[in-house]
Formats: C-alpha cells, sequence, structure tokens
DNA sequence: CGATTTTGACCGGCGC
DNA sequence: GCGCCGGTCAAAATCG
C-alpha cells in the first residue's frame, strides 16, 4: 500500500445511501456532470457537489454521515456550483435482508450445513453479516494514485474486473480490529485519470492511531472514515 | 516471520 | 433453473 500524501487538484464527491451498484448497469446522470460516477444509483444519491481539498478536510472533522452531506451542503449553497439533491431512497432493503436471511436459515438451511462444512458455515454467517448496509459515500478524484492516503491503513482483500471497464476493481478493508469500513477503488474507463473511491461504514476508531484509547472515548466523538 | 497482496474459487442476487 | 456478475474468502505468494 502506498501512504503517500498526493496533492489532490480535484475531488467530485457524492454520498450514497443503502443501494449497491450491481449488474443492473450504470445510470444517467446529470449533464452538467462531466463524469458519471461509477456505481451510483441515481435514486439513492443524496448530495453530489465539487469540492476542495480542503474542504475535503474539513468535512473529515465531522462525525457522521449526515453531518458531512449537510457541510456538504453548505459548501455548495454558498459556493459551488455543481450542487444537486437528488430523492432517495427511504428504506434499507439490506436490514429487511438479514432478518429474513436469519428466519429462513433457521428452517430451511440443516441439510446444507452438513453438505458445507465449517469453513463454508462460517462463509454464511459473514455473509448474513454484511448485509446491514452501512452508510456509503464515494468521491472521485483525478489521481495518479489508487489509494489515496486517508489516515487509514488498508488491507486489500479482493480485487476484480468489473464488465465494461478495462481497469480492475480493489477492495480494501479497514486494518484495525472490530472496525469492519471499507472501500473500493476503482478507475474511470472513460478517464483513467480519475479514480472513484467508495467508502462504507463508519470507523470506530481515530486515523492511524495504532490503537483507539479507550480511556478517553471521545471530544470529537468517532471520526468519520 | 508476520503482514500484506495476489488470485482463483465460491457465493448470492438478479435477469432471462 | 441457469448463467452472468459483483463481492468476498482464503491459500499461496510476496513484501518489508
Amino acid at each position: 500500500m502506498s501512504t503517500t500524501s498526493h496533492t489532490i487538484p480535484h475531488h467530485t464527491f457524492f454520498e450514497e445511501q443503502d443501494q449497491i451498484p450491481t449488474q443492473m448497469g450504470f445510470f444517467p446522470f446529470p449533464t452538467n456532470l462531466t463524469l458519471p460516477p461509477l456505481g451510483c444509483h441515481q435514486s439513492s444519491l443524496k448530495t453530489f457537489t465539487s469540492i476542495t481539498p480542503s474542504s475535503l478536510a474539513l468535512s473529515q472533522q465531522d462525525s457522521s454521515t449526515s453531518n458531512l452531506s449537510q457541510t456538504l451542503f453548505h459548501k455548495s449553497t454558498f459556493g459551488g456550483p455543481q450542487f444537486l439533491s437528488l430523492h432517495r431512497s427511504t428504506l434499507n432493503p439490506w436490514a429487511l435482508g438479514e432478518v429474513s436471511d436469519c428466519l429462513s436459515s433457521k428452517r430451511s438451511g440443516f441439510d446444507d450445513h452438513h453438505h458445507l462444512g465449517i469453513s463454508a458455515m462460517k462463509m454464511k454467517k459473514m455473509k448474513a453479516r454484511r448485509k446491514v448496509r452501512e452508510p456509503r459515500f464515494c468521491f472521485k478524484t483525478m489521481s495518479d494514485v489508487d489509494v489515496l492516503d486517508d489516515g487509514y491503513k488498508w488491507r486489500k482483500y479482493g480485487q476484480k474486473v468489473v464488465k465494461n471497464t478495462q481497469h480492475p476493481r480493489s477492495y480494501y478493508r479497514c486494518t484495525q480490529d472490530n472496525c469492519r469500513v471499507k472501500k473500493r477503488v476503482e478507475r474511470l474507463a472513460e478517464d483513467p485519470r480519475m479514480v472513484i473511491t467508495t467508502y462504507e461504514g463508519r470507523h470506530v476508531h481515530s486515523p492511524s492511531n495504532d490503537l483507539e484509547d479507550s480511556s478517553s472515548p471521545s471530544q470529537l466523538g468517532n471520526f468519520l472514515w
């Protein structure tokens, strides 16, 4: 991994919620936005704006996703030309999914377990758990490095070539114990100079501190990312 | 030698 | 039901 801090010329920042981009494909985006962000469902998009690195740093001090979007709103209200607000989905289908998943696995999964063995069972459990969708947001960056230094430590756990793109998508997980924030990094097919970074979940610790000191829980609360 | 990356297999969701 | 696809796992390889 690279911990190089790079000067970031431009961020385009948006937050998404609930939905995951699937093979359903990409979605039409407002024409005044030059580059449609990958993996963003239009109907689930909450905010979208262009911000500068300084405002990005500012937004990092917020302690929740909603605060972040508020920050973005303020920023763009007073200076950003490219703010748009799109309707959002109201329900988190993944949370519902978890419940039904638990129920159904109790009901019909016994034969499965026998057949799949322990590791498979473990995997099943984990998958059931991750159906709780964490809040997500992402931004695109003009950068020649894929992984931007955001103050956290990440371990790569997968890489995938997504359809219709020549650049693979990388999957990272926060290395901190008990912190299962994930991020996804990919390059735009249309413009390989642009990097899309998607964060999912909230860190339970502050950036790059080796251990969260539980003695002083927070002056600022937990950081978002 | 522990931590991290690579990489193919596997799984579940979804469309047909 | 089948096949495609994105996301994840985990063993092997690589790194520091």
